[in-house]
This record gives structure tokens, C-alpha cells and sequence, in this order.
DNA sequence: CCACATAGTTAGACGTGGCTAAGTCTTGAT
DNA sequence: ATCAAGACTTAGCCACGTCTAACTATGTGG
């Protein structure tokens, strides 16, 4: 989606930074791995809308027996030409298939996404829900949240529920 | 094909809306929440920027004496013209003062949003490390979950460090 | 069979947030 | 005092994700 320029090329871009010395001592490694850090935040961001559009999606079908895009525009809250585009980038990306004014349907690779999306899903609600706080707020933030957990995080999020949910 | 997996009949339209009315009443409320708490992440990215940069300068700023475009873009991992635009965002919204080719300053605004998002990550960062995380890993996932924590969920997260501190 | 309501699409605008290329300013060495 | 290097800016590109307005398709009912 981004740009693709800065991968495996000898010449960093990244690194001009030889003659900061006194104010960040030198070479900053721990500005490397920040750097490093905002990119993965930046990169999650772009794989949001497709997890929330694919989990939405299979939630759906279950539900009701299909994804119309207006029901989708309903749930997530904005109109329907922006469920369009969004629709279109899912498809392009091989997440979804549909034909033209008719319903939605997922591939094996949106199948798949969503059926990881909706155990992160749960295990986040549970893991808030076990810290004491209701349901709403725990859903709400695990909106948000869950797009920007490690798989190592997940793992923690995962052992505190088991732990509390045999307390003996 | 997948139009007939529905529910078995053919291509009955009005089990369309048969399906709809029993599956999610007119008008869900379910629905409704579900919008705003997807309306709220979008919110919270649109203000993750500001929080990171004013974060980041007070940062430099407190290290080094001056938080310069050049050390800001290395540390955000983006390139000084991606800078330079957010920057200009950060001076439109009263964030950040600044003169052409000198260094940029917090105005009050931005010196209260700072404290506030330090403040929080540092709760984040110590909830995650008590859940057993390696610091590299608790950094970087707070970088993403910081902005999407509610003052509720963050109150959890103090408590839940709180009693850890002290366990007894 | 036609008309109307609703679902879906298209076109076009806007702001964000990345990028490169190329220009301008500052500063420190000579 | 000059001049080169590095910091900063400008200009222009692109994709994303939102919107409104207006058009088209579908299908129900009169």
C-alpha cells in the first residue's frame, strides 16, 4: 500500500545522523528501535479497516445469513459510498468477493482473518472484563486495542484470564 | 453458489427483510453502540499524531534543550517533510510555537496534552511489565494501545499496578 | 406493468499522512 | 568571507478514508 522503496537497498535514508553527538549520544540506537516501534503502529493502522470490515462481516452472515453493505454501514457507523470504497479495497485485496448489487461474501483469506480477529477479540473483552470493568467499556476499548497487541501481549492477555478464571 | 447458502431457498427475495427483522430489530441499538465505539477509534487516530509529536518534543526538549524537525523525524521513523506537515498541523491547532528554520516549543496546550500522554503511557508501560512483559515488547504495544484507553480502563491498569506494587 | 422505496453505485471534494525531488537557509570550517 | 554540508521548506505525487449529491438497479405493490 505504502510505499515499498526502503527495503532491502544498501543505502539508508534513515541514518544521517553522524554528526549528532552532544545532544543524543551517538548513533541513538534507542531512536532506531522508537522508530521502529511508530512504524508498526502506523502499519496496524492500515490493517484495521480490513479486520473490522472482515469481522463485521462474518459476524453477519452468521447472524442473518448475509452481509448487505448496508447493514455494514450501519455498524460501523458511516455511510454507505465509504463502505463502498472500503468494500472495494477488501476485494482487491482478496479478502472478500462479491458481484455488483449484491451481497458480500468472504474468501478463504477474509474467512480466515476474521476467525483470528474474533479470538483476539474475545480474549481482549475478557482479559478487561476480568480487570473489573463492564461490558461496554470493555468492548469499546478492545476496538481499539486489539489491532495494536503482539502476539506476545495476547499470550499475557491470555494466561491472566485462565489464572483468574480458576482462581483456586 | 454462496448466494443459496443462506438458508437453503432459492432466491427468495423477501426472506431478505424476514431475516433482517428477526436478526437485528429495526433500528438495533446494538448496532448503534457498536457505531459509536468504532466512531470513537476513529477519533482517537485522528489525535494519535499530535499526542505522539508533543510527546516526543517535550521529550528532546527536557534531554537535549531543543526538539529539532531533524531529530523528531528520525525518532518518528518518517522522513522531514512528513514532519514539516505535521508540524504545521500541530501549530494550526495552538499544540506547538515555532519560527521558520528554528526549533519548535510546546505552547501551554501543548505542554498539558505532553504531561497527560507521559503520564498515561507510563501506566501502560507498568501494567504491561507486571504482566510479564519484556520492556522492548511493553514499550511498543503501549505506543499503540495508549491512545485507545479509556480514563476508566486506564484507572484499571493504575489499579491493577497499584496492587502489584504491593503485593502484600 | 409501472411506480415508488430502498439498496447500491459513481463522481467528486476534502483532509490526513506518507513519499521524492529540488530549492533555500544556516552554520561551521577554512 | 566564503563555501559546503546539513537542516529546513516547498511543490507535487499518491493512497486512504470520510463525506454529499446524484444516478442506477432491484424488487414490491398498486
Amino acid at each position: 500500500m505504502e510505499q515499498e522503496s526502503r527495503d532491502g537497498s544498501s543505502d539508508d535514508p534513515q541514518d544521517r545522523d553522524a554528526q549528532r553527538d552532544v545532544a543524543c549520544e551517538p548513533e541513538s540506537p534507542a531512536a532506531q528501535t522508537r522508530a521502529e516501534g511508530f512504524q508498526a503502529v502506523r502499519d496496524a493502522h492500515r490493517s484495521e479497516i480490513a479486520e473490522d470490515y472482515v469481522e463485521l462481516i462474518q459476524e453477519l452472515i452468521e447472524r442473518s445469513g448475509e452481509a448487505r453493505p448496508v447493514d455494514i454501514a450501519e455498524r460501523m457507523g458511516v455511510r454507505q459510498p465509504t463502505v463502498a470504497k472500503n468494500l472495494a479495497r477488501l476485494q482487491r485485496d482478496g479478502l472478500i468477493r462479491r458481484e455488483r448489487y449484491r451481497s458480500v461474501f468472504l474468501t478463504g483469506a477474509g474467512q480466515a482473518l476474521a476467525d483470528v480477529c474474533r479470538e483476539r477479540h474475545k480474549i481482549v473483552v475478557e482479559f478487561l472484563l476480568g480487570l473489573g470493568l463492564d461490558r461496554e467499556t470493555a468492548e469499546q476499548d478492545a476496538e481499539g486495542i486489539e489491532h495494536h497487541v503482539s502476539d506476545r501481549t495476547l499470550a499475557a492477555f491470555e494466561r491472566a484470564v485462565k489464572a483468574s478464571e480458576r482462581p483456586g
